[in-house]
DNA sequence: AAATTTGTCAACCGCGCGTAA
DNA sequence: CTTACGCGCGGTTGACAAATT
């Protein structure tokens, strides 16, 4: 069965968006706030669709939203996100501050690729291009979505070079999720604290993927079982995936459900 | 200087999910 | 239980700018 179209396509603008449209449809938002799309457009006198007001609001009109490069350090962030989540575009962008899905898909495609494969990285396994360097006792983690072995080494940015024959993948102990200090027997300074690509968070269930994206999560059901329950953070539950990869994040909502988890065990437990 | 290629990114499209009716 | 709707997501497109020939 075919879908209605999300509003009428006839007589809507398409395309490049004007100042004067922005103009209508800031203005709307700030007096009324953001709520029904659909419905938006026709109350601010915009004739656009309700899809293409909220990518342009989300996207581009955002007071919060930064402007500007990225920094090495997002650069970074990114990297390791999207070696754990894949192209989830939308939870990386929720751990950036001030930054988009869109912005981050686009920023990913034209040089964050690049650069990978400028270290001898394949951007989509994040594994070196050449397989063949790597030593077999060097074991490899399965990221969290492609199951794929997932291995680059953090700690050195702009290394424009081949990839090492020994890849710096580093390892945290179970239970060391809460702090960045690095307890593997391999690890051998802060710098090189990488991830813990055992990381045990699953692929998000949909469930739990929805709930971190949508305005409307059912809070209800959080209240009743708990943030921290399986199904929303996976099978070893218990603190959000910022935590555990050490950027914990006060803007993160998992974050502060794993905060509010503390507290609730400190006082049943 | 003109033509062509390459890079960037805003915007669109189609789909899946949750939910209300 | 079924269906339609609204939202949000990821993939893709295309216009424009910059670089190169």
């Amino acid at each position: 069965m075919g879908r209605s179209p999300c509003c009428e396509k006839a007589h809507m603008n398409k395309g490049a968006w004007t100042k004067e449209e922005d103009q209508l449809l800031v203005d709307y938002i700030r007096k009324h706030g953001e709520g029904c799309w659909r419905s938006l457009p026709r109350a601010a006198g915009l004739q656009r669709c309700g899809k293409s007001c909220r990518l342009r609001w989300m996207n581009y009109l955002r007071p919060d939203l930064k402007r500007g490069n990225f920094t090495e350090e997002e650069d970074e962030l990114i990297i390791k996100l999207h070696s754990l989540l894949g192209n989830k575009w939308s939870l990386i962008a929720g751990r950036l501050a001030g930054r988009t899905d869109n912005e981050i898909k686009n920023y990913w495609n034209t040089h964050i690729k690049r650069k990978l494969l400028s270290r001898g990285i394949d951007p989509n396994t994040h594994r070196p291009i050449n397989e063949s360097t790597i030593p077999p006792s060097k074991t490899t983690t399965p990221s969290l979505l492609h199951d794929e072995p997932v291995q680059f080494d953090l700690a050195k940015p702009d290394q424009h070079q081949t990839v090492k024959p020994e890849p710096t993948v580093l390892y945290r102990e179970e239970g060391d999720y809460n702090n960045n200090n690095c307890t593997s027997s391999e690890t051998t300074s802060e710098e090189d604290c990488v991830l813990n690509l055992e990381l045990s968070v699953g692929p998000a269930t949909t469930r739990s993927y929805r709930y971190e994206s949508t305005r409307k999560a059912n809070l209800d059901s959080i209240e009743s079982t708990g943030p921290w329950g399986s199904e929303l953070f996976g099978a070893q539950a218990g603190v959000c995936l910022c935590c555990r990869i050490g950027f914990h994040n006060e803007s993160c909502r998992n974050c502060r459900v794993s905060d509010a988890r503390t507290i609730w065990e400190s006082k049943i437990l």
